[in-house]
DNA sequence: AGCACGCCGACT
DNA sequence: GTCGGCGTGCTC
């Protein structure tokens, strides 16, 4: 007898303990692990994972056979199952919520579904499954069950596909192709007797020649300059066959030449050489590759990529949130070609299906993706990279809250293969994790072709504002002037985080900080006072400076669109971009500026941080920031790390063509020492500066943290509950676990529940892990009465 | 989510 | 006595 182990998915109650179903006879060996199964659970139907097959179970009462089949082949294979299991553990969340997590968005939905053969012969061999159509609704009930067992059958052998009800622009779509009859001895002996200016046969004869009998969607032979007629011709004289093909979905928006690999310089050489050992000799190490912008990062991404693939296995390449644009991928494409799928978040869900299956019935070798691609169902990985391994897109903001880099190394681990985490700024976890020798440090420290690094000044503008009130600074005028009349390009970054509620000083800069922690305090308008996130400290909103008695203490924050207007004020012929979450927010418009400002047709391109990332445009040679230290501000242990990284990364976008570069920074705080320490680039003095500052701090990467956010409607009823975990945590830590709070978040109340928080800072605490778990099982529970709780196992911010 | 079970107050 | 309120626990 097989019995199915199924992780459910229960919307309350949820568990990691798997439930037992029977396996009816017609499903016997037809059900894997990896499966997703719908199962009778008291009186309603859910559906669950099959986690594992087994002869006998457990589970004393009787146990209920399964309803039927998700999935006719698994969507998770063994390494992700594995996987799930870890990471539940790890992050405190639940199973069931990590396997959903490893599929494509579109294919969470679990009703209905459509089975589409491949070919004809397929609907002719099955009458009893397709009635002669190419493409059925799936129907239980109108199956037998010899028929089920035959379409999983059927799958296996890549005969047809199931597609899962997507949104409407979903839909398979099957297009009109031919199918070439000839070898390529064949193909070359034609090529020889065509007419010479008979240039679509040609065409055609060359193509047929370098891809034997392979079947070519119609647009593909004309966009490729085969004419109509010589199809026609090709299909007379036997080189074409008529077919339908599946038209796969492309979210290559253009095709790309194809590029060779680059002459290496010695640094980037040593690098490739060492990374390319620990493919060979399948080691799991972890390489910190830190080379300034423009130190040719990603050729030795490539020319890695390239070896794991020539040792005949695959690649993963995680690129952040907002990088993934078209000149990231198109160079990764230029390589690799149609090897490389795509996942990220613009792509619609038939888009993302479409990879995945790539992906998984092991089409495509390279995958190239934002965080969530890093549970890509590749096999056999045999090179790992994750670029600007600092940036915060890839940690998980909501439940399973896990860190990218954390969940590569547990891949690579099974895999047997490096990781590579490139940065120019890397995170202070991983530079002092190079620093013990748990990651091997890789550095490129010179730029490619020996250009020399921009030319950056600090504006202050406390006495900039003191002289006019306008957001630029008449040196930043000035320069944008000056490019303007040269015809170079500028780009001005904004800090969206500017809008945060602060309080300063418009004539001292001052900011109400912190006694006990020496962090910036944040506005609460709903109870009039300022906060301090760490501490609970609170004080009422100061109405003149109480350092130099200015009544001129206020809010600080500019938007996008201000600034947009501003500067068509001041420069009316010039023709400014404004890239920002508005701007873009539809699906394309974020390639389109940028295709734009890339071809010239805009001068300035103003924006929030999106234009601040991997962005490589050579007529740049301004880079204006406008407000440096917004970040600064932020009550966060991370804020300083925050501000040098970005200052950095902008700087880097000016001047990396043939012309030198100049940087803007407009700052209230100029001698802060992380905007001081972006001006000259100087990583090494900014980490050793930091560390110090995260070692007095008792702050990552000294001390291990766990955030507990709790919420509920009710005010009382979360700061008590709260209070209870706090009550719970003392008795079950030692004395030396430092737990701060519970203190009520920054933006205490969302949608009228309010939010209340505790920091764990700690060093060895073997007791945590077990105490949170029972506080995770308890707040079950607990949500009946309306709290929620949330742990952040090593969270990116405190706030 | 839904249903059973069981422990309390109000009532034919 | 018992009907039914709802808080609590369970569903393979």
């Amino acid at each position: 007898m097989q019995i199915a182990q199924v992780i459910v998915d229960i919307p309350t109650r949820q568990t990691n303990n798997p439930y037992s179903y029977l396996i009816p006879d017609y499903l016997v060996d037809q059900v894997v692990p990896g499966m997703r199964v719908e199962v009778p659970f008291g009186n309603r139907k859910i559906t669950g994972f099959v986690v594992a097959i087994v002869n006998n179970s457990d589970f004393a009462g009787k146990l209920k056979p399964i309803s039927s089949l998700i999935d006719f082949s698994p969507v998770i294979n063994e390494e992700l199952l594995q996987l799930s299991s870890w990471m539940a553990d790890e992050t405190y969340s639940f199973k069931i919520s990590c396997l959903q997590t490893m599929l494509p968005g579109g294919m969470r939905i679990k009703n209905k579904k459509r089975l589409i053969a491949n070919d004809d012969s397929v609907v002719n061999q099955h009458p009893e499954i397709f009635d002669g159509n190419h493409e059925i609704d799936y129907n239980r009930q109108k199956l037998t069950d010899k028929s089920i067992a035959q379409i999983i059958r059927l799958q296996k052998e890549g005969k047809i596909q199931v597609e899962y009800n997507l949104t409407h622009h979903a839909k398979p779509i099957m297009m009109k192709a031919y199918q070439g009859q000839l070898d390529q001895g064949q193909a070359d002996s034609q090529l020889a007797v065509v007419r010479k200016n008979a240039k679509g046969q040609l065409k055609l004869l060359s193509i047929l020649s370098a891809h034997p009998h392979e079947t070519f969607l119609r647009n593909q032979l004309i966009t490729q300059g085969v004419t109509e007629s010589a199809i026609k011709t090709g299909e007379k004289n036997g080189w074409l066959k008529q077919t339908l093909k599946r038209h796969i979905r492309n979210p290559f928006l253009r095709s790309v030449a194809h590029t060779n690999p680059l002459t290496l310089q010695p640094d980037q050489k040593q690098a490739v050489t060492r990374i390319n050992q620990a493919i060979s000799g399948k080691q799991d190490q972890v390489f910190l590759l830190e080379g300034v912008t423009g130190s040719g990062k990603t050729e030795v991404y490539l020319q890695s990529i390239a070896h794991a693939l020539e040792t005949g296995r695959t690649a993963l390449m995680l690129v952040p949130e907002i990088t993934l644009t078209p000149q990231i991928v198109g160079r990764i494409r230029s390589r690799f070609g149609n090897q490389v799928a795509m996942l990220h978040s613009a792509l619609s869900n038939g888009e993302r299906y479409d990879e995945w299956q790539r992906i998984n019935s092991g089409q495509a070798q390279v995958v190239v993706g934002v965080r969530s691609a890093v549970f890509a169902p590749l096999r056999n990985i045999g090179l790992i990279i994750i670029d600007e391994e600092h940036d915060s897109s890839y940690k998980q903001t909501d439940n399973p809250r896990y860190q990218t880099r954390d969940v590569a190394k547990w891949r690579a681990a099974y895999n047997h293969c490096p990781v590579v985490l490139g940065s120019a700024t890397p995170s202070l976890e991983s530079r002092a994790r190079a620093m013990k020798g748990v990651y091997k440090l890789l550095t490129l420290p010179h730029r490619i072709n020996r250009h020399a690094l921009p030319h950056v000044s600090i504006i202050d503008m406390k006495t900039e504002m003191a002289k006019h009130r306008s957001i630029l600074s008449n040196q930043l005028s000035n320069a944008i002037q000056d490019r303007l009349d040269k015809h170079e390009q500028i780009i001005l970054l904004l800090n969206r985080r500017g809008y945060s509620a602060f309080l300063m000083c418009r004539d001292c800069g001052y900011v109400p900080k912190c006694p006990n922690c020496d962090i910036s305090l944040t506005m609460h308008k709903n109870t009039h006072s300022l906060n301090c996130h760490y501490c609970g400290h609170k004080e009422p909103i100061p109405t003149v400076c109480p350092k130099c008695h200015s009544k001129r203490i206020r809010f600080f924050g500019v938007g996008s669109e201000q600034l947009e207007e501003q500067v068509k004020q001041l420069f009316p012929t010039a023709r400014v971009l404004r890239m920002d979450v508005d701007t873009t927010r539809k699906k394309g418009s974020h390639e389109a500026i940028i295709d734009k400002f890339g071809a010239h047709k805009a001068d300035i391109l103003l924006g929030t941080q999106m234009i601040a990332k991997g962005l490589d445009f050579p007529e740049v040679t301004l880079v204006g920031v406008l407000n440096a230290d917004s970040a600064l501000q932020f009550p966060d242990f991370r804020s300083s790390e925050r501000t040098f990284q970005l200052l950095t990364q902008v700087s880097g976008r000016s001047g990396r063509a043939d012309k030198q570069g100049e940087v803007v920074i407009q700052t209230f705080n100029p001698d802060h020492y992380a905007i001081q320490l972006a001006q000259t680039q100087d990583y090494e003095r900014f980490y050793a500066t930091e560390m110090r500052v995260r070692h007095d701090g008792k702050y990552p990467p000294y001390y291990f943290t766990v955030k507990l956010t709790g919420n509920s409607p009710s005010e009382n009823q979360t700061a008590s509950e709260m209070f209870d975990i706090l009550t719970y945590l003392k008795s079950h830590l030692s004395a030396q676990a430092i737990i701060l709070g519970p203190t009520p978040k920054a933006v205490t109340r969302i949608n009228n529940r309010y939010y209340y928080q505790i920091i764990i800072k700690y060093r060895k605490e073997p007791n945590l892990k077990p105490a949170l778990d029972e506080i995770l099982m308890q707040s079950q529970k607990k949500q009946r009465h309306g709290l929620q709780i949330a742990i952040d196992n090593e969270p990116l911010d405190f706030m």
